[in-house]
DNA sequence: ACCCTTCTTGACAACTCAGTACAGAACCAT
DNA sequence: ATGGTTCTGTACTGAGTTGTCAAGAAGGGT
């Protein structure tokens, strides 16, 4: 019995969180978020507890979004599992989307890891916002550990290397393709990238 | 004949560096930089041009010691050029250091390639920081390949290998694990991954 | 010893920012 | 319809920001 909030928090974080990817966080000031979300200061205050708590629930968004993408993208059978660990590779090292099947972004470096930008930029004096990143880190690195497992399984991964390992520095080519591409290389470049690296992973002995 | 200046301006370049690094630059403000260099606002406005004008020289003198640095690092002769390349690699992921032969930084996120932040945080929107950490990152990466080449001729990886691929590819590696790093994650999973990566080099067939 | 040039310091004005408070609007239940 | 509760927008405050300016200090050449 009382009047609705008349916006859609979801569709609220989902502006901040492009604002940040492209402003930083400090770079981002209220009447940025303000104008970009079209809520005025006081519901900004009373709905997200200002500045930073807005940062906080765009990262668990984000954090939750990626269930649904990347992790989506690498389970499955056994079989298939080295293709799909290598279109996971090829989609990602462009940069992680807003929202599942759209470009990731005009230019690559807002289309950097959301949680990437923020621990590097603010992580080393916020432990929240660092947590909250690795957090992000290693869902995607535990579905990509989970993938190399199938790839083994089905013998097109050489089942002497640890795929935790392996998991580690796919995902770290992956964040290095970040900083790359903000220094302003081109998206072949970066598919160069992904495919040397998939090209190294070790295959089983042939007998 | 005129009042020379009391102060040692790559000195305090290096100061501001190290207040860029640990705070971001949209995070520093004027007086911080007086206060970690000791210089009031009117000789910073008069010595560099202001807040942004500091950042791109410290950006140059950053350049200039990658030449010292890790390019002497990875230079030499034939023999020996993996090994250099091992060692390069599991210093390099580990951040580099304000200064040779220290250790790289207190905090790993403050260690991370000052570039690599700068070109992430503001380098989308400021074309010239953008150029500037490119010319950082092409050097590292022209020296890594010319260190592969030296490693081809000498027989200790396969020379049908692209060694500017191979190079792309480390330096990937490194500043990925900037990120990895900002995460909040051991040394020791710094070095891991950083011999994952070595171990991964493409080898010359055995005959 | 003097003077001129440059550096240095601190203060200043204009502006932006984060966070708060208050008044008005909207909605639901009765 | 009406009332009570919550949401919305705006104005406000105090702190922090940048860039500038002028007055004083310091050194070198004559």
């Amino acid at each position: 019995m009382a009047r609705p909030r008349s916006f859609d928090p979801d569709h609220v974080l989902h502006a901040a969180e492009r604002q940040f990817r492209t402003s930083g966080y400090n770079g981002t000031s209220v009447d940025d978020i303000s104008a970009a979300t079209g809520l005025g200061r006081g519901s900004l205050y009373a709905a997200f507890d200002g500045k930073h708590g807005v940062l906080l629930q765009a990262m668990a968004g984000y954090f939750a979004r990626l269930g649904q993408g990347p992790r989506n993208m690498l389970a499955g059978p056994d079989e298939g599992a080295l293709e799909r660990l290598h279109a996971y590779l090829l989609r990602a090292v462009h940069g992680v989307p807003l929202a599942a099947d759209v470009p990731p972004a005009p230019d690559r470096a807002a289309a950097a890891c959301f949680a990437a930008k923020m621990a590097l930029e603010i992580g080393a004096s916020d432990p929240e916002v660092q947590r909250l990143a690795n957090d992000c880190f290693s869902v995607v690195r535990t579905a990509v550990a989970e993938c190399v497992r199938a790839a083994q399984r089905n013998g097109d991964i050489d089942p002497d290397a640890d795929p935790d390992d392996l998991a580690y520095l796919l995902l770290t080519v992956i964040r290095g393709c970040d900083v790359v591409g903000a220094y302003g290389h081109s998206p072949d470049r970066l598919t160069s990238i992904a495919e040397s690296a998939f090209a190294l992973l070790p295959r089983p002995r042939h007998h």
